[in-house]
DNA sequence: CACTCATAACTGGTCTGACCAAGTGTACGG
DNA sequence: CCGTACACTTGGTCAGACCAGTTATGAGTG
């Protein structure tokens, strides 16, 4: 089809990453091992390198590693630099579980479908990890703990736009995530007995890859969570 | 300043271009010619002129001339129109509309509930706009239409996270947007039928608030393109 | 004379292997 | 324990060769 080698690596990249092979903030081979794996000269990795720059899929530096941009962080850039005061308030932390209801659930419905099975495997682990740990933990480490599996099922999606999206959601909002859980433990003085089980329908159903199951329980995961701070 | 050979190289191309020393349909030095009048080496040559096809400001053909493109013909790349290629992949389209499905369902769901009077009405106007308007619009002019359609839903949301998210979503993918309209006519040639029609279903769900029929509408509107696509 | 077509002389595409320049990592010395 | 020097790895550039298409040339033919 395509007569260009260098053409036809970029493609192959591009596949590479659309498929969530390779990772927002991963790095891809060195020019020289690329080389050699793909059999092509170094000429033809670097024409196709330098395309993927100038695409702005990834970032290239002397010296150093070639890392894989995050398409959304350009577009994303929130005003109110660290502002405590948008983590705290309530109706933005409202908002960013409506977002994450959504996204969630989205990726819980791609991950049962399309994850691999070592994935499934990581996935899994991370989960019975979880539920070992039990309540000994702060806070902190419980909303760390959280969103850790959270975004393996995004990676597990095999979806570039959502996991871009969900990686600098979880960054950036962090402080509002942990400001829910915070207030949550503050009003019941502990962790909600639903969570637990929550967690378990979302790993059960990627588990056996039923995607609509998937997407529901995330979906109800978060909702969940967004009642108990309804009525305030 | 610059420190890449390169890098200077292409920004003196391009000031070759912007005065109008390069002409559109003139064709450039060959490669082992620049090569020698610049002092650097082929490669570097090439990387520059790589980048400068990648940009879309020549056409290279092996073994013919290099020649400068008119530049006016995308003038419907409306964002920054650097990557080309990415709106026109296949696979990101497809993931674009999954995006957009889940988004728009969600801005649907709010705006059916907290959209005020004013929007409603503004709504409303928009979608009578649509209707009359009937086919006698390009496909660029329908593209923005359907945009402006759903950018109204989502600022009627009243959601700060889904109304920034779809700005900059719809912003920066327009490109992939369109390309999915544009191949959906290409194959079915005209407007699909079914488009009105669910236009009209997201309509109606709003004006009378019925929020969980307005999220399965919009969603179901992006669907319905999607499929459209898979089969291919 | 006009036309055909082999071919020489371009063009861009790829390869090799070398060296330079800029980060990264590590082990050694304080 | 920390900082620094240095070896190693990474990307950037170079040179010269060969392959693969395109185009111009010119001899041969109608």
């Amino acid at each position: 089809m395509n007569q260009n080698l260098s053409e036809t690596l970029l493609q192959q990249l591009k596949e590479s990453l659309y498929t969530g092979e390779l990772l927002p903030g991963g790095q891809l081979e060195s020019q020289r091992r690329m080389s050699e794996s793909r059999g092509v000269s170094r000429s033809t990795v670097r024409e196709a390198v330098g395309q993927l720059e100038a695409e702005g899929y990834v970032e290239v530096n002397h010296g150093g590693k070639t890392r894989v941009k995050n398409l959304l962080e350009p577009y994303f850039d929130m005003p109110v630099g660290e502002g405590k005061s948008l983590g705290d308030n309530p109706e933005f932390q409202r908002q960013v579980l409506d977002v994450r209801a959504m996204l969630e659930g989205e990726a819980a419905f791609y991950a049962a479908t399309r994850a691999t099975d070592a994935q499934l495997k990581a996935l899994d682990e991370e989960y019975r990890k979880m539920q070992q740990r039990g309540q000994r933990e702060t806070t902190l480490e419980k909303a760390k703990e959280d969103l850790r599996f959270h975004m393996m099922i995004a990676e597990s999606s095999h979806h570039l736009l959502i996991i871009s999206f969900s990686q600098l959601f979880y960054t950036r909002f962090f402080n509002a995530i942990y400001g829910v859980l915070t207030r949550t433990l503050k009003k019941y003085g502990r962790y909600p007995d639903g969570i637990r089980s929550q967690h378990s329908a979302i790993h059960q159903a990627i588990m056996v890859r039923n995607a609509e199951a998937a997407r529901t329980a995330a979906t109800e995961h978060i909702l969940y969570t967004r009642r108990h701070l309804e009525n305030e």
